[in-house]
DNA sequence: AAGTTACTCAACCAAACGGTTGACAATCGT
DNA sequence: ACGATTGTCAACCGTTTGGTTGAGTAACTT
């Protein structure tokens, strides 16, 4: 069930802004108003972003004054769910490549393009 | 610049619907209609999340009715982009681990909690 | 060439998003 | 304890999103 998380943590990272906080915070802890000053909106919009941020799991704080650090557990969520796949369709294409090399070798008058399927 | 690229990518997946179009597309391809089939939404939301999968570059098709094929290859642009920071975080954890283990070690009466600031 | 099947486009709708401003709450120095 | 600073909440606004239905287009079948 932690495809809900999943989906915030895509949708979090789909925002520029937040992707530059992250950035950021992956060299150094900051607090709210460090983190907003390079941007030219307004202090309330960050702090929405870093809530945003912290709904998804990427980012915590012990109170609110507090630096806000980046929770950096959350990437292996991401990487997994994508390896996964990744890995699947690569899979998928060496045996796609296996099978028309095999189609290849052999002489396109013999009836040999039975494929074994092996599901 | 792919800045924006990376926007629609994470945007594209932070829909459950499409990330389950992904990870069925990654064991195989599929037309429109089949993909559509187990969902319990209209044919046309199934086609409009497809165009999303497609801008972002994930999903291609060489023409209308031929199956949908995962594009493997923008997974890298994520596993870059996640792995760069995550990097970065856990190096600095690793400073951090190094600098507490620093100030264990030396006795609490010597005054030498003074870190050398390495920027 | 005609008809069916498979898909997309267009218009619309409610909800969510990213931004604003203004008022409020919490925390730090003094 | 007081005032200044720092951050959040609330209400609002325009745009985007995910869904709908209905009409149209493209491509196989015969």
């Amino acid at each position: 069930m932690s495809e809900d998380r999943l989906s915030r943590v895509f949708a979090a990272l789909a925002d520029p802004t937040r992707r530059d906080l992250v950035a950021r915070l992956s060299s150094a802890d900051a607090t709210v108003g460090e983190l907003a000053a390079p941007y030219d909106v307004s202090l309330q919009a960050v702090s929405k972003h870093l809530k945003v941020l912290e709904d998804a799991g990427l980012v915590s704080r012990e109170s609110r004054r507090a630096p806000v650090r980046l929770e950096a557990e959350v990437f292996d969520l991401m990487t997994k769910w994508i390896e996964r796949y990744q890995q699947q369709a690569e899979e998928r294409y060496q045996r796609l490549d296996a099978l028309l090399a095999e189609m290849q070798e052999s002489t396109p008058s013999r009836e040999s393009t039975r494929a074994e399927d092996a599901s």
